[in-house]
DNA sequence: AGTAAAAGGTTTTTT
DNA sequence: ACCTTTTACT
């Protein structure tokens, strides 16, 4: 499912084009490789060749968009290289590989070692508690929500723009509280400094920061070649680091797709391989065209959906990918009633294939959005359909497992007051004056204070920790069991992270017991994490690889017991980047969701939600199937009928000719584009003209 | 004063 | 389904 080695044409020999990336060493090299054009196979090929010719592999760094396909690639470089230090290549997201030179450089960046990283939704919340604390809430009616506050961080640091340029461009609304954000931001930055803890940009930009320090000689000497894939989807901070690490003799070798960035909401930019030429002297481009992957009917149709111009014009190279396999069904363009239909229609076509002897592993179903698939998972689940679902809702960013992880994180680093605040927040009888007060008494924030010992012992600073009688229960419960998971200093008489969560249990039943309505369900999500934390010796290790590669699959979190050897894969088109199936199914490509309606009236938001349907039709390799309903709820929240009718997407119109137009029989009665008549008159005229028979 | 329960508002995509 | 604010209760 994630690479061509089923391809028989994939699998022979390189073409021209292909051994010519591999074999070009002279200068830096771009690859401007399109959908299916074998550049998991090129880069591959490629490491596999520095290392037979004898490079050292601790000496290679194969920077990847995600950590899967890292550890994919290097499957297969190991797999074709006859060296047997060929797994020693460094491999890993930018994020991952700053967190391993953090680790081992951070000491001159004035990090402490045993620093703690915050996922999105963590710095979320302590946006939260900044927000709380400074009283911004109160005292200024509207002021922006953590989230909202956390995405304008966001766009300001990972795209280096000045905050007044953010707020003018992307949250005009917000831009009254310019300078009660800018207090937010200081407490934010200044917080993380005081917790030994980094978010996600941090990692990048004290890497960058390392780049430009004294160390920087030490850092270009690390490696003597460095490979980017998906290129297309690296921001400026991610570039800077690229130049930063490339010492006098660095090999580099970019490989990406303009036409396939997709992550321009993270700040991401193709300006990154436009400028690659200048920016590395001496750079080469060499293009792949030639799709192993999709007939030629699915190419045409994505061809004809990237050709047509986005506000007057085409903001991408004009690429016709070509396909050596000319056959092959027509993309089919199902207009169906509702979301229940096209379930119902999607659900029978992948059972239809299944018997036709296409298995279920060789299908996927693609969306925009995680709930899109809501209607069809009920569907799937009622039909005995096994699948697995790509991102989403994470099982990590549910509350309950958040409450354990803060125990966990607690013990790992007791300066870090955003899980404290977690913890104590949680307990029965605690509100925010008590859990201020039982802060100051245990010493959280205090410089060269230990809380977790304190709270152990109940004793802090100034005497003993006031406890409310209502999370006395509680509270002895955690002691004791926090006593028994803190390493003391002896390691060897440490239990496993798995042992430590076991220990925690009872605690944490009787925290969800209060604090959800379904604790049963949530507590089972934490035996779950004590299984996948079986696999860890080290707890600090386990935190920070749960927190840079999360388990982004329902099966890679539990292991759903009903699963058998083959089952469905559900995905966001973005998490489908890079992969292929036999038969694809994109669902809701109505207008509002593909393009998105958000990005509607921004021009490289359109852009980019073009540039989205052609990743989702390009990962098609046989049979592509587009569904849109034409009935929607009005809010995914409201549990209310309220609906309204929506259009196909406004992209998959010019390209129709190369659809073939389907139906379910859910429509064949009501044509919705006719006003529907009575006798003679339109419905609307008839109801008007009887209203006003009664007054007339 | 301080906490708990209830009501009100939300906009996608992810390292 | 979750986060914030408002209101009700001790």
């Amino acid at each position: 499912m994630f690479d061509s080695t089923d391809n028989p044409l994939a699998a022979s020999a390189l073409n021209p084009a292909q051994q010519a990336a591999v074999d070009h060493h002279t200068s830096p090299l771009l690859i401007v490789a399109g959908a299916g054009t074998g550049k998991t196979k090129t880069l591959v090929a490629r490491v596999v060749r520095l290392i037979d010719e004898g490079v050292d592999p601790n000496r290679v760094l194969l920077l990847t968009f995600t950590r899967r396909s890292a550890s994919e690639m290097i499957q297969r470089v190991r797999a074709n290289s006859s060296s047997r230090a060929a797994g020693q290549v460094w491999g890993g997201t930018f994020h991952s590989i700053a967190n391993r030179l953090l680790r081992q450089f951070g000491a001159a960046a004035g990090l402490p070692a045993n620093f703690t990283v915050l996922d999105a939704s963590d710095a979320t919340d302590l946006f939260a508690m900044v927000r709380t604390e400074e009283g911004f809430g109160e005292r200024s009616k509207r002021f922006p929500r953590a989230n909202t506050i956390a995405s304008i961080y966001g766009h300001m640091v990972s795209g280096q723009a000045r905050l007044d340029e953010v707020l003018e461009k992307d949250f005009p609304w917000c831009a009254d509280h310019a300078d009660d954000l800018k207090k937010v931001f200081t407490t934010y930055t200044a917080r993380k400094r005081e917790n030994a803890v980094l978010d996600y940009d941090d990692l990048l930009l004290f890497w960058r920061g390392l780049t430009k320090s004294s160390l920087q000689g030490a850092l270009g000497d690390l490696f003597d070649h460095i490979l980017i894939d998906e290129y297309q989807d690296t921001n400026p901070i991610q570039a800077d680091i690229v130049e930063g690490m490339c010492g006098p003799t660095t090999q580099l070798c970019a490989v990406g797709d303009d036409a396939q960035a997709i992550y321009g909401f993270r700040s991401a930019t193709v300006a990154n391989m436009w400028n690659f030429t200048d920016r590395f002297p001496g750079a080469i481009t060499i293009t792949l065209e030639q799709n192993y992957r999709s007939t030629m009917p699915i190419l045409r149709a994505a061809n004809a959906v990237l050709r047509q111009p986005i506000g007057g014009e085409t903001p991408h190279f004009a690429k016709e990918l070509w396909s050596s396999t000319p056959l092959g069904p027509m993309p089919r363009l199902l207009t169906c009633h509702d979301e229940t239909a096209q379930s119902a229609w999607v659900a029978d076509q992948i059972l239809d294939s299944r018997e036709r002897g296409i298995d279920l592993r060789e299908q996927a179903v693609l969306f925009r959005a995680g709930h899109h698939s809501n209607g069809l998972e009920l569907e799937l689940t009622r039909r005995d359909i096994p699948f697995v679902k790509y991102g989403g809702l994470k099982h990590l960013e549910a509350a309950h497992v958040k409450d354990l992880l803060a125990l966990l994180r607690i013990l790992d680093n007791p300066a870090d007051q955003l899980a404290w605040h977690r913890v104590l927040s949680g307990l029965e009888g605690v509100g925010p004056a008590t859990e201020r007060r039982l802060g100051a008494e245990l010493g959280i924030g205090q410089p060269d204070i230990d809380p977790v010992r304190n709270f152990i012992a109940g004793r802090g600073a100034d005497g003993t920790v006031r406890v409310p009688t209502a999370a006395k229960p509680q509270v002895d419960e955690l002691r004791a069991a926090m006593a028994d998971c803190v390493a003391d200093g002896n390691e060897s008489a440490a239990l496993s992270p798995a042992a430590q969560i076991n220990r925690l249990r009872p605690f944490c039943e009787m925290l969800l017991a209060n604090k959800y309505d379904n604790p049963a369900a949530r507590l089972a999500d934490l035996d779950s994490l004590a299984n996948t934390a079986e696999q860890y010796r080290s707890r600090s290790r386990m935190l920070v690889e749960l927190t840079l590669d999360p388990p982004g699959v329902t099966g890679d979190w539990a292991g759903p017991p009903h699963l058998d050897d083959d089952w469905l894969t559900l995905s966001t088109i973005h998490s489908a980047k890079g992969l292929e199936w036999r038969h694809v199914y994109l669902l809701h490509a109505a207008d509002g969701n593909i393009p998105s309606d958000m990005a509607i009236g921004d021009h490289d938001g359109m852009a980019e939600e073009l540039r989205l349907l052609y990743v989702a039709m390009t990962r098609a390799k046989e049979e592509l199937s587009i569904s849109f309903p034409l009935r929607y709820h009005v809010n995914r929240f409201g549990s209310d009928d309220r609906h309204v009718y929506a259009q196909m997407s406004r992209f998959i119109e010019p390209a129709l000719e190369h659809f073939e137009p389907v139906s379910d029989g859910s429509m064949a009665e009501i044509d919705l584009r006719q006003p529907a008549g009575v006798g003679q008159q339109n419905v609307a005229d008839h109801v008007d003209d009887m209203l006003a028979t009664l007054w007339t």
